[in-house]
DNA sequence: TTGCTCCTCACGTCACGTGAGGTGGC
DNA sequence: TTGCTCCTCACGTCACGTGAGGTGGC
């Protein structure tokens, strides 16, 4: 079965143009010409068709996918289990956009804060995730929110607010750790950690996360600083239970 | 609060190359200027900023974008509706092009067919489907497949492969479609009608689909002609019966 | 003969990227 | 003074789109 340049981009849903593109990259010649020099598309060149296209949807440039056309490529066995699993990841990610936004839309409905500072600040929040996350780390968070009521949200979310800014003003006016002000705010600390508990290995990369990101600091307020200062006062509650 | 390019940048997670582009776009001017010619962009910007990206999201071209910047522009809440639709919308094509990718590798763990020819195959039909159908047939289409066990499916397939062209055949050397050969392959197709029904609108629809893709019908030899004659030997068979 | 598909240039386009050369704020 | 951010051109790039002008098959 041979196919014309016109038929082959009917059957594949790409224009004309475009498989002349991919000859040009050097991605698709055909295997024969007529003799008025019409291209002929075997079935052999409808596999590697179908290959460039899968790479293509993994996010490759073309110039990228010609070295992966050779001889010694991974059959497209391999290609679509990749495939399948890039199409995974992706579901997630869109699955996560998706919580994302109905949170924002329920925080609009009872009226809070203003939807476009919120819904930027979370759309660069979400950014920064996909930096220092890895998928499942994504995944186990988005598993968490999920499991809580909206109402343990509001809750978690109204004690982070206020806990933040009183601790940094207990660091900025040098206090110590372990006096009685500041371990009334690292017990009701406690308490949220008791209540949210979150595994370590992501707390870790948290961490990380506002050590090597200025920006969020200055945006937050939580430094390297205020954090260990935190933990001290936490560490000083919990030794003295 | 007030904003360089730089910070909006990092705010946006945008480029400020980008936030350039968009003002020579006349999509975002920032509202002021330093004295040395700084940009200077504030809340209000920060609004129109999102609305730019939200609508980018939905895929339209920046200068389609600008009209709808203007006064009159609808609130950024019917935005985040919209937004979500569509994202639910990605969502269910995305779950549909894994089930699809899924059936192939199925297809070839069990050693079918050529692995190429079959997946460009099924994203041309996945392609046709997407022209001619709403999101809701493809949906209730989805979910029938997901409620049929693989051993169905490919009795549905066998069946389907080895009646087709019985009956284009029939057709061919001008048989009546009451004769007992054509009707001993009618009740074999209102068999396999009875067992996976489908809802009129999404038959109808099909029947379009093929009435107007000239390509489809020389790829799968289902042509009007034959479809007609093929409800003419249904029809017999149901009225002896 | 008519209409459709094919051919090869070659310039256009969209959304930016990437220096080039220079000025302003801490 | 040094380093960082900012400024304005302006050409480059990536993946094609879109004619322009001409030839071949039913």
């Amino acid at each position: 079965m041979e196919y014309t340049v016109g038929e082959l981009a009917k059957l594949s849903g790409l224009t004309v143009r475009t498989l002349h593109h991919y000859e040009q990259q050097g991605l698709l010649h055909p295997s024969g010409r007529t003799e008025a020099g019409y291209r002929q598309y075997t079935e052999r060149d409808v596999v590697v068709l179908h290959r460039i296209l899968a790479y293509r949807q993994m996010g490759l440039a073309l110039k990228d996918i010609a070295p992966l056309l050779g001889p010694d490529a991974p059959p497209l066995s391999a290609l679509l289990g990749k495939q399948i699993e890039l199409a995974e990841v992706q579901l997630a990610r869109q699955q996560r956009l998706i919580a994302m936004l109905k949170r924002v839309q329920a925080r609009v409905d009872e009226g809070g804060e203003g939807l476009a500072d919120h819904l930027l600040k979370l759309m660069s929040m979400s950014r920064l995730y996909e930096r220092w996350m890895s998928e499942e780390d994504l995944a186990k968070m988005q598993a968490m929110q999920a499991g809580l009521d909206p109402q343990m949200i509001r809750h978690l979310r109204d004690e982070v607010a206020a806990l933040v800014p009183a601790m940094q003003a207990a660091l900025a006016r040098g206090a110590d750790p372990r006096e009685p002000e500041v371990a009334a705010l690292a017990r009701r600390w406690l308490a949220l950690e008791t209540m949210f508990p979150v595994d370590d290995a992501l707390r870790d990369k948290g961490r990380a996360m506002f050590a090597g990101e200025p920006g969020l600091q200055r945006e937050t307020g939580i430094t390297p600083a205020l954090i260990q200062f935190i933990d001290a006062a936490v560490n000083a509650v919990r030794e003295a239970a």
